[in-house]
DNA sequence: GTCGATTGTCACGAGATTGTCACAAGCACA
DNA sequence: TGTGCTTGTGACAATCTCGTGACAATCGAC
């Protein structure tokens, strides 16, 4: 059974989402402050986090940042609470890399619902397949390989990985903090310009397939399908 | 069910919204002065609260700027009612917040018509929809893309923003300040017709859909959905 | 070690975006 | 109808963003 960890300063609010959870068939771990929720954090390692952006001490964003810091709970998707819709871009933004968010008040119907949404899409995230192919592109995971109408490209292991993620992603805009995280995984500090030097480097290489490659100004890249 | 907390000092006026809003379904609370309205608010927690500007000792302004500050109570919209149409931008303004303004004399059922609305925008604001439709128009945010009846249109970061803000608010006027907040956000002093400048931005894009872009006079701007 | 490939950073410049202003047009109200 | 205030419009300069080429640091194979 999954394990969802909600860490919320409100005693009533907890004991809210915890019921719910359950009755949904989770099971469900609470925490009430951010130190104690990153030690649960790293020890159980929850399927999902929901985290309250206001805490004692130690707030929401803080936590968030920390766990996207460590390999063990990188991965693990995070729904932040919070009351003020000022704070939502934050919460969603670059340097946090929460997956989804909730404003308070909330239905708390509605919270599991997301819950449920957010496992199954790092489910099917988690499963991956071999081989993708957007119009004339292809590319095979495992082999490391990239043709473009059945030619060999030659991309170096960067340029793999951005590609990928961005091919993934396929339709989306990806900010540039996000391709850092999830191409650069945060080893030491990247300048986010970087992105646009290997952005650049991948439409060299891609030839024909350049234009599918765009940049949405002020936003990020994005790689289109048609 | 939902209670929604009416306040006026005049018992006619009271009598006649209670009645309507009943009719609708709603379960109401009444106050004809301020501070029984704010010890009310604050142990009822009403859904909605309809604030008549004009009270005895403490005004509506007052009540709804201390709603405000209040966690408790911060989230919940506020309707205000008001005489004169000079009152509208401080109604609307950024210091108060409320949500959404009826002039008097009103009718009962345009009234039940905004509750409706702002209890359902409130919910839906909630469950952040990746796109967003209204009439021929739709924003997908993740996609960083709008289309108007199929065509693709094209939005800078920020008139992007401004058109995602007006259009989740929609068929409520949004103040130039309330605008400036939500889609400047931070940054410097912006000055408020810069609003104006980027609306005649947006419209000029939006082509056939502009006349949906309206400007209330004296309030700010709205998105309508018909 | 040497050499070449890879990678991150930087500076520069073209071009897009953005905020502001001055003025015209429009509306509300006397 | 005229006056004062609000909004639309076009233009413009400041700023920001991104693409580009160059370069030094690092890595890895030999």
């Amino acid at each position: 059974m999954k394990t969802i960890l909600v860490v919320d300063d409100e005693a009533d609010a907890l004991e809210l989402i915890s019921y719910n959870l359950k009755q949904a068939g989770f099971s469900v771990a609470t925490s009430m402050d951010g130190a104690d929720a990153l030690a649960k954090a790293r020890s159980l390692l929850p399927a999902l986090i929901i985290l309250d952006v206001m805490l004692p001490e130690m707030d929401g964003f803080e936590v968030c940042k920390t766990l996207r810091r460590e390999a063990a709970t990188e991965a693990i998707p995070i729904i932040m609470l919070t009351a003020k819709t000022a704070e939502m871009d934050r919460v969603l933004g670059l340097e946090l890399g929460s997956d989804d968010y909730v404003t308070k008040p909330f239905s708390p119907r509605e919270l599991v619902l997301r819950v449920r949404k957010l496992l199954d899409r790092t489910h099917v995230a988690a499963q991956q397949k071999d081989q993708l192919r957007v119009g004339d592109l292809l590319i095979d995971v495992p082999r490391h390989a990239v043709t473009l109408r059945g030619r060999p490209l030659d991309f170096t292991a960067t340029e793999f990985k951005l590609l990928l993620v961005l091919v993934q992603r396929c339709g989306l805009v990806q900010s540039r903090e996000r391709l850092l995280r999830d191409v650069w995984e945060y080893e030491r500090d990247v300048d986010t310009r970087t992105v646009d030097t290997h952005v650049r480097r991948l439409r060299d290489k891609l030839g024909r397939a350049a234009p599918f490659l765009d940049t949405v100004r002020g936003v990020g890249y994005r790689y289109m399908d048609e």
